[in-house]
DNA sequence: TTTAGCACTCATACTACCTGAGTGCTAAAG
DNA sequence: CTTTAGCACTCAGGTAGTATGAGTGCTAAA
């Protein structure tokens, strides 16, 4: 697509009018704008020009233009500038990054959490699923003659753990033969390896205890589960009602129902390759999506993870100011996890 | 108070329709309503009655009456009929319980996303907060000459756990010294008599090893935080937009940013003796919720915590479902809990 | 190629008006 | 003393007509 010099400085000042305002601009209010030397009416003559190229639209007949989807795209790709962030607004990320991580027990919800304050924008946060995770060690805790902890690593070095009551007793020995007997077995089986002849030689190697096995590898079972699923959380959606184009319930409601239905991930796009990605209205798989747009950025976790971090808004969102801010965060993230400081790839939370 | 069996059908049928179609109620509506052989003209005087005594109210000169908190009060005290749970709403629930809890890695939350589910009501969910929580044990375990992994578990019988990398090595031994240290040292206190002193003193006796006293230590500490400090979990917000009391923006806005502001708990009202309670309108604390009633269960979570769960809705929600819904469900919770069978007083999750 | 002028469009706001549900009061009937 | 019928009155909500003004496209002149 190529365009004339004074077309794209046009197309721009449409935009960014509009991110503004959210309300069509015409093509008074461009020529007066500073640095534009011609009539209303060359204005409109290019603004009509724009339009057949399917830049711009019309809400009816007599009003301005507003940017159409491929409007932003394009914007987004050769016309935005960066945006520098302001002193002010680094140091804000920056101490949002110590704050909250000290504190912080549940890292991708609180990174979320962060990222919909800086942007006043609803915001979600999953991890980037890592498939055929595998169990690497197990360990079984005493703690009375009647309970234990398990303890099991997976080889993406997370951590989980449950406490367990017996209505019987077991003897330490018990316990150490079993724990042998399930580092021996179980581990470096992805979830769908674990089969119930598997667990049946198991069982019958383990004696007495062979009702152990199961109450412990289901639980190791659960663990995996749990880290190939994902799960997304959302914050800040009550943000979309400050905006405009959301004054209606009409618009607001689907997309807050689908922002706030927690459960089935995949709901939110994730960058495959690169670090950053915008999709602009229709660009969006979700039909509860195609009126918005999407940025979401990547932060390394650590340990073969990745963090994904998205922030949702109208089409006309400024996306100079998120993606600014959002890859800023990421970095501080990825940074923060590089260092294998505070999470780690561990968890603690509840 | 004091009413006529009259008064009390009135007031009765006022409410209950009401409940059902957010409308204001006429005279001719309830003179209709089967059972009633007075005329409309007589019922009005009995409404001009039940509003002088503060129990109706009129939105306006020419429409029907509307119940007033009080109205509600009275209803929900002596009016109210036990709602019968039929054999779908039991089975649902109990179907929620065992397949929810199953695959939950956080009992609050999930219990909050069932509850919303089961009233179509913004729900909460939070653990009362246990006071003087104590480390009853440490546990270090290797995982590779430089990495290991803390498990602690407290009194009441939470396990948390955490990976920690080191630049250095560590041997078998020293690890072991390091354990026994912190059983005999850290133990049995509580958050605020971990002084630096005693950090010190440890720290002398670790020898060589003295820097990972403060590491371990550190995340018991932040593990008693984060249990002395209860969080909120909210859920199915969206559903308060199904209500025509929430249909303007202006009346949901403010209650939707109550809602999804979590971070500060102490938010939401906590019954302290009983173990359901029903706040009416301006009987809530909290400005936000003076429009609205909530409803809240306690249920035990065993090891002498107990959870939270309620429902915030209108004034006019259907009480009588609603309170039996949560109590069969926190009766369930209870029961689950009870039998220490899956969570346990443990912990898993992210 | 740019500009001024002009007729035309259409969303929004405002006004006036009507309708109907519901009330309170009064006076008669039980 | 209680209940009922009748009637005037109130008032939110809907409908219709009208004005306003921002903005457009087109034409013709610069």
């Amino acid at each position: 697509m190529d365009l004339t010099e004074r077309k794209k400085r046009i197309l721009r000042a449409i935009i960014e009018s509009y991110i503004q305002s959210a309300e069509p601009v015409g093509s008074k209010a461009i020529a007066s704008s500073i640095g534009m030397e011609v009539s209303s009416a060359t204005i409109r003559n290019e603004m009509a020009d724009l339009e057949s190229l399917g830049l711009l639209e019309k809400p009816h007949t007599s009003a301005g233009r507003i940017p159409s989807p491929k409007g932003y795209r394009f914007y987004v790709n050769e016309l935005m500038e960066e945006h520098k962030l302001s002193l002010q607004e680094t140091e804000r990320i920056n101490q949002a990054l110590r704050l909250k991580m000290q504190e912080l027990d549940r890292v991708l919800d609180q990174a979320g959490r962060v990222v919909s304050q800086l942007t006043n924008y609803p915001a979600f946060a999953l991890s980037s699923g890592m498939s055929r995770v595998t169990i690497r060690r197990f360990d079984l805790l005493m703690v009375e003659h009647n309970a234990f902890i398990i303890v099991v690593m997976t080889d993406t070095n997370v951590v989980r753990n449950r406490l367990i009551r017996l209505p019987t007793d077991l003897t330490e020995a018990q316990l150490q033969m079993l724990n042998t007997l399930l580092n021996a077995t179980f581990t470096g089986l992805p979830l769908d390896e674990i089969t119930p002849e598997l667990m049946r030689v198991a069982q019958h190697a383990a004696g007495e205890a062979y009702g152990l096995i199961s109450l412990v590898v289901s639980f190791a079972m659960e663990v995996l589960e749990s880290l190939e699923q994902r799960t997304v959380h959302t914050s800040g959606i009550a943000h979309l009602l400050e905006l405009p184009e959301y004054r209606s319930l009409e618009r607001a409601q689907p997309l807050l129902s689908y922002l706030s239905e927690d459960a089935d991930p995949g709901r939110f796009p994730v960058p495959k390759d690169a670090a950053m990605k915008i999709l602009i209205g229709p660009e969006n798989v979700a039909d509860a999506l195609k009126d918005t747009s999407v940025v979401v950025a990547s932060y390394d976790i650590g340990e073969g993870m990745r963090g994904v971090i998205g922030v949702v808004g109208p089409t006309r969102m400024d996306y100079a100011k998120i993606t600014a801010r959002l890859s800023y965060l990421a970095e501080g993230l990825s940074r923060l996890f590089g260092h294998g400081e505070l999470p780690g790839g561990s968890d603690d939370h509840k």
